[in-house]
DNA sequence: GTGGGAAATGTTATCGATAACAATGCTCGC
DNA sequence: GCGAGCATTGTTATCGATAACATTTCCCAC
C-alpha cells in the first residue's frame, strides 16, 4: 500500500483531496450521523485512494485511550492459559483491537501491579486478567476504577466482571462417570490448591462423592505437571484399593499413567482414569484419555464481550459468565475388575 | 500510586513542582547529557513524588514510533511457537517494551499483510515475525523498509535478520545417537515439508544417514499432531525391519508410541525412538522420551537483541543467529534386539 | 420570502510528549 | 574584566487525531 518513500498520509491529506476539512474526515471515520451521504462517499474514496490509515497514537493521545487491550497472564506454557490467550487475541482482532500481553512469572501482587502499570502506560482501553489464584484478584485494588477490567478464572464470588469455566460441573461429570462405571470411590490428584480452578474441581469431586454416600479419600495435591502426576501415581499404584482416579489436568494424568504402567497396573483394566482439559494429545495417550473439555474459545469471546460492554457503558459493572465444561469419553474408564 | 481521582500527572506538572521547564524534564527522562546533576535530582524527586509516568501515546505521536513490538505468529498451540512468544515477551518487558501479538490463522501473504498492517497502525517500534513457512517470508515485501524486522524460524538463506535453532544439527545429533546405538538405519516422521523447521530436520536426518553410508528410507511426512504420528506409527509398526524412528516433534512421537504399543512392539526393546522439542511431559512418556531440546529462551533474547540493534542503527541490517539444539538422552533408545 | 431550527461543515483549542532553536549562565584565557 | 565558547535551560512549533464551539447551508412552516 504505502510503499511511497514519504511519510504515510495524515487526515489533512485526505481532507485536501476530498475538498473538505479534516474534521469532516474525522466524522466520517467515527460514523458521526451528521455527514451528507455524498460527502461521506467522497471522503471514503479519498481515504481509499491514499491508503490512509488513522494514527492510533494521535487518537490515543486526545481520547486518553487506545485501541489496545492489555492481557495479564502468568508466564507459563500450561495448555489452558495459553489457549485462552490465542483465542482472546483472535476475538479481539476481529473486533478491531490489538492485544498487548504482559506475562508475569508469579501471580503475586507486586508482579501484577508492575504489569498493570505497564499496560496503563500504554493507555490500554481495557484489561483482561487471567487470575487463577487469589493473590491476583487482590491486585485489582491497583487498577483505577475507570479502566474496564474483566477477569478470567478469578474468584467467582468476587463480584467483579468475570468469565470462568464451570469447574465444579466439569469435575462432577468426571466423577459421576467413574461412579457410574461401578467404582466404589474416586481418588483425586488436584492442581495447586490456591488455584480457583483446582478448588472448583476439588469441590465438584468431593460433593459428588458425598452425595452418592461414598467415602472421600484423602486428596493428593500437586502442581500441574506430569512430573508431580508421576509422583502421585507412584503412591496410588501401590494401593490395591485404588481403582478410579480423577486428575485435575491431562498432564497429571500422563504422569499417573506412567506410574501405573511401571507397576503393572493396567488402564482401564485395573484402574480407571479421567483427566481434565482435553489437550490435543489426550486421544493418543495409552490408552486414549477420557477427559473434560473446556471451551476456551467461548470463554475468550465472552470476556471480550463483557469488556466491550464496559467500555461503552459503566466500567466496573459486575457480570459473571460461566461457560460449561464437557465430558469427552474415550477409553481410560472401565468397570472395576 | 495514582489513586487520586483526577487525571494522572503530565510532564508540565512535574516541571512546575521541580521549578524547571517541561523540556528539562524531558531531557532528564531521556538521559540527555547536558543537565546539571542537581537539576536532574530535583526532577527525579518530583517525578517520584507525583508518581509521574510518561504518556506513551504522546511520545509515539511525536517520534512516530511506540515502545511496542509487534509479533506476528501463527495461531496455534504448538509448543514451539507458544514458548517462543512467552519467552520473547519476558525479554521485551525487561527491556521496557510491550509486546502486541497478532496471530494469524494461516501464514499466507494476505493474512500476514493484514496483521502487519494492524501493527503498523499502532506504530510499532519493530516487528518479529515467526515465519515457519516460505509464504511468510514472502510477505515481508509488504513491510516498509524503515521498520526494524527480525524473523524467527524463517528461511536461513533469505539474507534478512533472522534467528533460528540449528535444526540440521539437532536432527544430526538425534540420528547419530540412534546409529551409534547400533541401528542399521533410521526412519523419519517429519512435520509439514513446507516448514523450514521440518526441512532442516529432514536435511539433517538424510545427510547423517548418507554420510554413514546407510540406506535412506522413504520419508513419512505429517503435520505436527499426535494424530498423524499415530497414523504414521501404524504403518511403521507393521514393518519388522523398522527398529529406529526419529520424529520431528514430541507429539508425533507420542502418536507413534501408541501405535507401536498397540501392535505389541516395545520401546526401546523392539523399536528405538527419538523426538524433538523436549516438551515438559516428554520425560513422562512411556518410556521417557529421548529428544532434542531447543533453547527458545536464547532464540527470543537473540531476536530482541537484533531488533534493538536495528532500532538504534540501520534497519534492514542482515544478521543471522543460529542457536544450537541439544540432545536430551532418556530411555527410548536401545540397541536393536 | 422570510425566519427559525436542524443539518452539515469549518475553525480553533487541546492532548503530552520531543525537536529545533533561542537565550541564558558559566568558565577560562589573555 | 571581557568576550569566546560551551554547558545548561527555556520557548515555541509540531506530531495527528478529537472536542467544543462557530458558522454556513438547507428546508419548511407561516
Amino acid at each position: 500500500m504505502e510503499t511511497k518513500g514519504s511519510r504515510s498520509p495524515a487526515m489533512t491529506d485526505v481532507a485536501r483531496l476530498a475538498g473538505v476539512s479534516h474534521q469532516t474526515v474525522s466524522r466520517v471515520l467515527n460514523d458521526h450521523p451528521n455527514v451528507k451521504e455524498q460527502t461521506r462517499l467522497r471522503v471514503r474514496a479519498a481515504i481509499a485512494e491514499l491508503g490512509y490509515r488513522p494514527n492510533r497514537a494521535a487518537r490515543a493521545l486526545v481520547t486518553g485511550r487506545s485501541q489496545l487491550i492489555g492481557v495479564v497472564a502468568r508466564n507459563s506454557m500450561l495448555y489452558g492459559p495459553a489457549s485462552m490467550l490465542t483465542e482472546f487475541e483472535q476475538a479481539a482482532a476481529d473486533a478491531g483491537f490489538a492485544v498487548s500481553v504482559g506475562s508475569v512469572r508469579e501471580l503475586d501482587r507486586d508482579s501484577i501491579s508492575a504489569v498493570v502499570d505497564r499496560h496503563l502506560d500504554q493507555r490500554v482501553a481495557g484489561l483482561v486478567v487471567i487470575a487463577q489464584v487469589a493473590s491476583a484478584t487482590e491486585a485489582l485494588a491497583e487498577i483505577p476504577a475507570d479502566v474496564p477490567v474483566v477477569f478470567i478464572d478469578g474468584d467467582p464470588a468476587a463480584g467483579r466482571s468475570l468469565v470462568t469455566v464451570d469447574q465444579v460441573a466439569g469435575a462432577r461429570a468426571a466423577v459421576r462417570h467413574l461412579l457410574e462405571a461401578g467404582h466404589e470411590t474416586v481418588w483425586h490428584v488436584s492442581g495447586p490448591t490456591e488455584w480457583f480452578d483446582s478448588a472448583g474441581r476439588i469441590q465438584g469431586w468431593r460433593q459428588t462423592l458425598q452425595e452418592a454416600g461414598r467415602e472421600v479419600p484423602p486428596l493428593l495435591s500437586a502442581d500441574w505437571s506430569a512430573a508431580e502426576g508421576y509422583r502421585a501415581g507412584q503412591m496410588l499404584a501401590r494401593m490395591p484399593e485404588v481403582t478410579a482416579i480423577f486428575t485435575a489436568n491431562d498432564h497429571l494424568a500422563l504422569g499417573v499413567l506412567r506410574a501405573l504402567h511401571e507397576r503393572g497396573r493396567r488402564v482401564p483394566h485395573d484402574v480407571s482414569l479421567v483427566g481434565f482439559d482435553d489437550v490435543p494429545e489426550a486421544s493418543y495417550f495409552i490408552p486414549p484419555l477420557t477427559t473434560v473439555r473446556q471451551a476456551f474459545g467461548d470463554v475468550a469471546r465472552a470476556a471480550l464481550t463483557l469488556l466491550l460492554g464496559q467500555m461503552k457503558a459503566e466500567p466496573g459493572a459486575a457480570d459473571t459468565v460461566i461457560v460449561p465444561a464437557q465430558l469427552v469419553v474415550r477409553e481410560s474408564v472401565a468397570p472395576p475388575s
